[in-house]
RNA sequence: GGCCCGGUAGCUCAGUUGAAUAGAGCAACUGCCUUCUAAGCAGUAGGUCAUUGGUUUGAAUCCAAUCCGGGUCACCA
């Protein structure tokens, strides 16, 4: 168990035995001592005086006294200053940590838990290519699903590629008028670009169908409906629901293309799904799900035939299940979706990683098929992401303020090798291992960029600053895991007995690195990657400061060098699992 | 307008289950490469935690009001 968790335990169990009454985890609170204070994590007592009716003085001294003397081998002092107290780790404790668990950067821990949970995550839209909000989306959902993974759950990662509907009509009438044939090969595009410049296209066409009706005196609104170019997408989405076969074997020839540009960038970030549905195949879905709520009265029809769900009870608003027309809308596809899921596979939890523009839409989906009874309705979870902002405000397709995923992958990768270059370190390798390198560096810098945040805030991207290869990064953290390998190479570890007493910063690492599993359990637990990205950040920044403080190979003694040694591979590995947890590589040398 | 989310250093962000003097990175300034990788380390400077009031032994954190920013309230997805 991890310290914190076993002090906490530790401490229930002696107040229990001194007071005579019961105590649980609210009645006090533990904190890692702050550094300037002696200890190594501290009771704070201030809850605890009230509830016993004694001084912080008193109250300390017995509790510290108990403790220090029924558990010697836990801890080896305490003081008490103002209301807090601290407690000294004893140091076979650490030691013992050390010499049992440094190859294994779970430090023993078995996560068996082994319940099945899935994970929806990029389900792009096919009429354009990614970019910066859904790279997000992807390393967000990657990466929960990893964590969650390393959790002990049965993950299943899936995808709904939303491949139908009005937007996707736009880029195929754009091509139809706009293109004379020609396709990605015969121009050399990527194929989600390709099809991502009709879609503009049609944009562009728009705009100018409907300054030409507003100058004739239609207002705009109505322009935009009359529009001929908008009149002709919405025939083809007419067409294609009819069966059309040949707008379907447009539709299917476009979509191909962009399916083959979604792969190479999905390739290249590390994305991988378990199984993808397709918006195509399950646009009908939860029709008869409308019947039965019908029947169990959760639904009511409305004059035109409409059908409706009156949430106001709930403090939301009425919201439309099925149209006038008998066609489902997106509520009722995601939450026939939902039971579809389930039939398939059994989860009992799902996590949608989504925008968080869509809080309501998933607050309603859940309340739904919590009033329907749907089996796992209580499970499902909106992992809610803010949106990547430009100093200018929101990215848009239709105004081109978009930062598209492939640019950007190549310039981070572009920086990585710049840099790598101009410090002339790793000159032997093999252009095959260069490239891995730049790789792995200029990914692992747009990855940690976006993960570090907090989720659920939106985030600032400025496209003039390059992403920083320096500091609170992933590249940071890279080249930390890359000089302990260095030392490694060259100093075996070996199995000699480790030497007290521990030194500040050596105790400093230990007590950070000893965290790991629980900084994992919550970031599973608050399905938050950004906290894993802090941990392994704060990982690293320690083990510089001691790396630079003490020297490792030229140790006081043997046994100081294998304790140091140790704690080098235990630091890399850590690291190394961190970093995975966030889809990121670290190299052996950079 | 209703509902939801946010406002912490010049900038980007931690800290928000209440606790010791509010922390990092970037940018600025000072030092440190004849010793394990300087993509590093050590230090200086930078704060009315949006504002006001309240609860508390104790508030960036909880409550209320106000101001500012964003999202959402489609028979689009």
């Amino acid at each position: 168990m991890a310290i914190a968790a076993l002090l906490r335990d530790t401490a229930i169990e002696s107040l229990t035995t001194l007071y005579q009454q019961s105590f649980s985890d609210k009645d006090f609170q533990i904190n890692q001592t702050k550094p300037e204070f002696e200890g190594d994590y501290t009771i704070v007592l201030f809850s605890l005086i009230k509830k016993l009716k004694k001084s912080p003085e008193v109250a300390g001294n017995e509790l510290g006294g108990y403790l220090t003397a029924t558990y010697p081998h836990l801890f080896s002092g305490y003081n008490i200053i103002k209301g807090f107290l601290n407690l000294s780790i004893a140091e076979p404790y650490w030691l013992q940590g050390l010499e049992k668990n440094y190859a294994d950067s779970n430090f023993g821990r078995q996560p068996l838990n082994g319940e099945r949970v899935m994970v929806e995550y990029s389900s792009p839209n096919t009429n354009k290519p990614l970019h910066l909000g859904h790279l997000r989306n992807n390393f967000l959902g990657w990466s929960s699903a990893a964590i969650l993974t390393a959790s002990g759950y049965d993950v299943v990662k899936t995808c709904i590629a939303n491949d139908r509907g009005i937007h996707i009509c736009k880029s195929m009438v754009a091509w139809q008028l706009f293109a004379n044939g020609a396709t990605p090969e015969s121009t050399g595009m990527k194929g989600d670009h390709f099809v991502g410049d009709y879609y503009v296209l049609f944009g562009a066409e728009l705009k100018k169908q409907v300054e030409t009706l507003t100058a004739q005196g239609i207002s705009k609104e109505e322009a935009e409906k009359q529009a001929p170019i908008m009149l002709q997408a919405q025939q083809m989405l007419v067409d294609w629901e009819a069966g059309n076969p040949d707008v379907i074997a447009l539709w299917k020839k476009m979509n191909s293309w962009v399916y083959a540009g979604f792969d190479v960038t999905y390739k290249r970030i590390g994305s991988d799904f378990d199984k993808t549905y397709y918006e195509s195949d399950t646009y009908l879905l939860g029709k008869d799900l409308v019947e039965f709520g019908l029947k169990k009265g959760v639904f009511f029809q409305k004059n035109d035939g409409s059908v409706w769900i009156d949430l106001t009870a709930d403090c939301l608003d009425e919201k439309i299940v099925r149209r006038r027309d008998g066609t489902a809308v997106y509520m009722t596809q995601d939450i026939g979706l939902a039971v579809k899921k389930y039939e398939e596979y059994k989860c009992n939890k799902s996590i949608y990683v989504v925008g968080n523009e869509q809080d309501y839409h998933f607050k309603v989906l859940k309340l739904i098929c919590q009033k329907l009874e749907l089996p796992a309705a209580d499970g499902i979870f909106h992992l809610s992401y803010g949106m990547v902002e430009l100093p200018s405000g929101r990215m848009k397709t239709r105004e081109g303020t978009v930062v598209d995923a492939d640019d950007m992958i190549d310039e981070m990768v572009n920086v990585s090798r710049q840099k790598t270059e101009e410090l002339g370190k790793v000159k032997d390798f093999t252009p095959a291992e260069l490239k891995d390198l730049f790789d792995t560096i200029g990914l692992g810098a747009l990855k940690f960029f976006l993960l570090r945040v907090d989720p659920k805030k939106k985030m600032l991207f400025n496209p003039d600053e390059s992403i920083d290869f320096h500091g609170f990064t992933g590249p940071f953290i890279q080249y930390t895991h890359a000089r302990i390998k260095s030392i490694l190479r060259k100093e075996p570890v070996t199995d000699i007995a480790l030497k007290k007493p521990l030194l500040t910063l050596e105790k400093g690492l230990l007590i950070i690195l000893e965290q790991y599993p629980a900084i994992i359990e919550q970031a599973a637990t608050e399905y938050n990657p950004s906290l894993i990205a802090n941990y392994v950040y704060s990982v690293a920044k320690t083990f510089n400061s001691f790396y630079t403080e003490h020297s490792i190979a030229n140790a006081e003694s043997e046994e100081k060098k294998q304790l140091r040694l140790r704690l080098c591979q235990m630091t890399a590995n850590i690291i190394a699992s961190a970093m995975g947890l966030l889809g990121i590589k670290v190299p052996e040398r950079m």
